[in-house]
DNA sequence: TATAAAGGTGAATCCGCAC
DNA sequence: AGTGCGGATTCACCTTTAT
């Protein structure tokens, strides 16, 4: 099995290629399914820029939860006994997924809340302003009970104090958003590093392997390269899958900030 | 339909007897099924065990989902087509619920987290500190488009700023925490009334009528009484229902901090 | 050059009525 | 059901332009 490749494919065609137990984690961030259906603007008569990208588009209920049952059933059988998987979504997806990954015998650790400090207020006044999404981080059963998690290493990352389920983070903006040759954000939906740094540090050791099957521009593959962990990325789209290698390819410096890599065998 | 009562007994067979579209809000804080150990254990106290596991766990989802279903289902019946509903629910439980109502046909307007302030402590060192509990907050359907939302009082409530979908509010302790003749919590998940503040304050008008089929120790009554509400509770158990007639019982005062009450129909 | 003002934007299920 | 139109509605952060 190759380690540190993006693949250029079908997410289930290419898990399918995988061999069972042989990954350490798991994070996916798959389409939301947003069904979005008009326009809006805000106050100043702009139009806000939505997700209306043809992955995120799904006939219905039922044959989103059955692409998800597929993608996360396969996932469960590339991770080892040890390993765990974080899924990312907002209301829109997280009740299926949730509810799909206990049916496929996945064990809720935390559901994580990421509180956006900057979110889009809700203009129209109809309802609370929606700033979160949730991520769930499951072992692969009950009884996996040697799933990775670096207690120390996050409690000193958070000044001593245990980390808590809120992980308050902004939004990927500025210099870290990846931008097209035209100037606008090469992808609808970028996450920000950070998460993915708490996700890779917490549920992860130096040298594990790191499977994301939807890898987008590849925020997954930079921050366990920085983090001085493997990748495998898988993606559809070829767009995406140029710019992932590159942004790798660009990373010279590992995350060395309060020592996590030189330090995380004495600290743990 | 006689309001502002504490009906004694089945949560299913008592919805049963309103009537269909009156009630203008649900709040519901269900059974968690905190993982149902119990149905681990056959009756002569064998250990379930290797591949039984995953079939019991199903069945007891099952289980859970079906009683979830009839529940909600009769909650959808009786609520009006302007009405809406609020769910609470931890990890254990909300990946089933949301999957239920949204399959009843409920449409989330927002997932709320309540932030606790002061969660207990993850000893072990296994997890994140689980910090948060969730609230469902949804309309009958997708076309419902006049449900309430006061959301010029919710943001002055808040400060001037739009409120967002994370609240952070304290466990319910101290004097609000009802305590039997023994001096023990009377019950084991008394939500804090500031919870159901929000909850009644943004998503009803003065006169509405709130009904709760878990009633337990009557918060939903009691926050209901001091903003001007009506309610119905529905309770199971002898000793909660007699707890939560004397608690409403004696309330004398309403909720007057910053004008809510005199003001509403001004700011709205 | 520094500071201020103006403009852009983010996984969004975002109006209500008359015709 | 679809269209048209009057009217109400936003927060934090970053970039660009103006003073």
């Amino acid at each position: 099995m190759q380690i540190n490749v993006v693949i250029h494919g079908d997410c289930v065609e290419e898990l399918r290629k995988i061999p069972a137990g042989s990954i350490d984690l798991v994070f996916a961030d798959p389409p939301y399914n947003m069904q979005l259906k008009n326009v809006l603007y805000r106050p100043n008569n702009t139009k806000v820029n939505g997700v209306y990208d043809h992955w995120d588009k799904f006939g219905s209920f039922a044959e989103y939860d059955s692409f998800c049952a597929a993608w996360l059933g396969e996932c469960r059988r590339v991770l080892k006994d040890t390993g765990s998987i974080w899924v990312i979504g907002t209301y829109h997806n997280i009740f299926r997924v949730g509810n799909i990954m206990l049916n496929l015998g996945f064990w809720i650790l935390n559901d994580v809340t990421w509180h956006k400090t900057n979110p889009m207020p809700n203009f129209m006044g109809t309802r609370f302003t929606n700033a979160t999404e949730t991520l769930l981080w499951c072992s692969k059963s009950e009884t996996s009970k040697k799933y990775v998690f670096n207690h120390k290493i996050m409690k000193r990352y958070n000044g001593g104090k245990q980390m808590t389920s809120v992980w308050r983070i902004g939004l990927c903006t500025g210099a870290e958003r990846i931008k097209g040759a035209d100037g606008k954000k090469a992808h609808s939906t970028q996450k920000p590093e950070e998460l993915l740094k708490r996700v890779i540090l917490s549920s992860t050791n130096r040298d594990g392997v790191v499977l994301d099957p939807f890898f987008g521009t590849g925020t997954t593959g930079a921050a366990a390269k920085k983090l001085g962990r493997n990748y495998i990325g898988i993606e559809r789209e070829t767009g995406y899958v140029e710019i992932a290698r590159n942004r790798i390819a660009g990373i010279g410096e590992l995350w060395e900030e309060a020592g996590w890599l030189e330090e995380e065998k004495n600290i743990r």
